[in-house]
This record gives C-alpha cells, structure tokens and sequence, in this order.
DNA sequence: ATTTAATACATAAGAATTTTATGCATAAAA
DNA sequence: TTTTATGCATAAAATTCTTATGTATTAAAT
C-alpha cells in the first residue's frame, strides 16, 4: 500500500450523496465496503469512493434522517447496513433530479459539437 | 437585493473552473460579469455563477498560469477581460475531457432506465 | 506457518471550492 | 431621484473531499 497515486478522482463534490442515495433505492440495504466496491464495479474502476468521505457521508445522511443503520455481525466482523427512510426516499428523487438537470446543462455547455455561440 | 433566495444552486464543486475555461475557449476573451451573463443565458437561468465564487476562480486560473489579463476602461468604469494561455488551452483539453468522462459515468450511475443491478 | 491482501469500520487534519455577506463605484432606467 | 444593472473585490463560514492514520478480522499467497 504505503504510497498510492489515484491519478484524477473526477469526482465532483456534492456527488457523493446522490451516488449512495440511488444505490441504496435500488439495492434496499448495503453496507459502507460493499458500496465503495460497488462503485467501482459499475464505473470499470473510475470511481473510487474513498474510506475518508464514504462513513462521514453515511454518518450524514443518517444523522439528516435519511438513512437508517442495522448493524450485524458476520462471523467476528462488524457491518452496517444502511437503507432508506421514507424521507430518504423522497430525496433521492429530489437529488436525482437535480443531478439530471445538472447533467444536462453540463452536457450542453461542455460539449464540442456545440460551440458555445 | 436585501434577501436572495436561490432555492438550488446545483453547481457541483469543482465544475467552476472548467465552466470558465470552456467558456474562453469559444470566446478568445471575457470579463468577469460577461462570464455570469453568459452562464445564466446559455442555461436558461439553471446555473448562476456567483461574484463570490467567480472572481476568486479567475484569480486562481490567472495565477497558475492558465489565463492572462488585460485591464481596460470602458467609459469610466473597469473590465478585466481574460484569455487562455497557451497553457490555459491545453488544462482546457484535459479539463473537458475529464468533465466528459465524469458525465458519462454519472449519467450511468443515475439513469432510471437502468436499475443499478 | 507467516506475511500480505482484502474486508470492515472509524476519525482527524488539511485542502479546495463554494456560499453568504459585505464593500466600493459608475451608468442606465424607472 | 431612487432603484437596478454593471463591474470589480474580499473575507468569514460552510461544505465536502483528500490524505493519513488507527483498529481489527479473515482469506489468500508465499
């Protein structure tokens, strides 16, 4: 491990959240690890969602009642599953919303077929 | 002005830059307010650049060496128009390649046409 | 058998970028 | 003549992330 060059993240910041709400709308439960590995399954390695923002993310969401926290024991090991509350729900719809239109307006503003008049 | 509510900024952090960049690409040059303008008309109001964050991003391109600026006086009044460098092109490049790329995934993650299986 | 890698959580310092709130000043419009 | 638009700027605070640690269990590799 010692020394780990990442290159470019390319993850915007404000993402995060959204990422983790609309895993969880489609997975129902999860725990921390399994969403990093997760991410990284379905981007081929372009995200990565790091240790050091992923549990305070978590702990945010929580805390802002949107997650709620089962925690188990798989062998000797601790886990936290996460899932969505009712609230939870309703805003992972706002977030991805916002984060389409997002999409959308940067699409048009970034791309090269448009040239920007 | 006294009180502004802007309901969502939707901006995600980190997109500024390139914003600004992408923008000087298609114009050769601009002044701070023009930037804003043209960012609010170009997404119909969607996205509103703040002088807080503007002035300061366009400091910080200048400095590392990404813009230069050329001081002029339109009536009695001032306009800082920037330009990319040669430098500041080819950060451009990268920049909205990197942008691309970020769009690509994200609209992978957050499509609802595809289940996150 | 033992070291390394993977799994699983956590936090804290620092960096980067933005919001929010000001401030100053000129020109145009209501 | 007051308000709005134009045009720059900075500073405090908030947010969110990176980087660096820390602890501990389990599986895999040497």
């Amino acid at each position: 491990m010692y020394i780990c060059f990442m290159g470019n993240q390319k993850l915007y910041k404000g993402s995060l959240q959204t990422i983790i709400l609309k895993l969880l709308a489609s997975h129902s439960k999860m725990y921390g690890y399994e969403i990093t590995q997760k991410v990284k399954e379905l981007t081929k390695g372009e995200l990565n969602i790091t240790e050091g923002a992923l549990y305070p993310a978590l702990h945010k969401l929580e805390a802002d009642g949107l997650l709620d926290v089962e925690v188990t024991k798989v062998g000797n090991r601790l886990r936290k599953y996460y899932k969505l509350t009712e609230s939870g729900t309703k805003e992972t719809a706002n977030k991805l919303q916002e984060m389409q239109e997002f999409l959308k307006t940067m699409q048009h503003l970034v791309n090269p077929k448009f040239s920007v008049e």
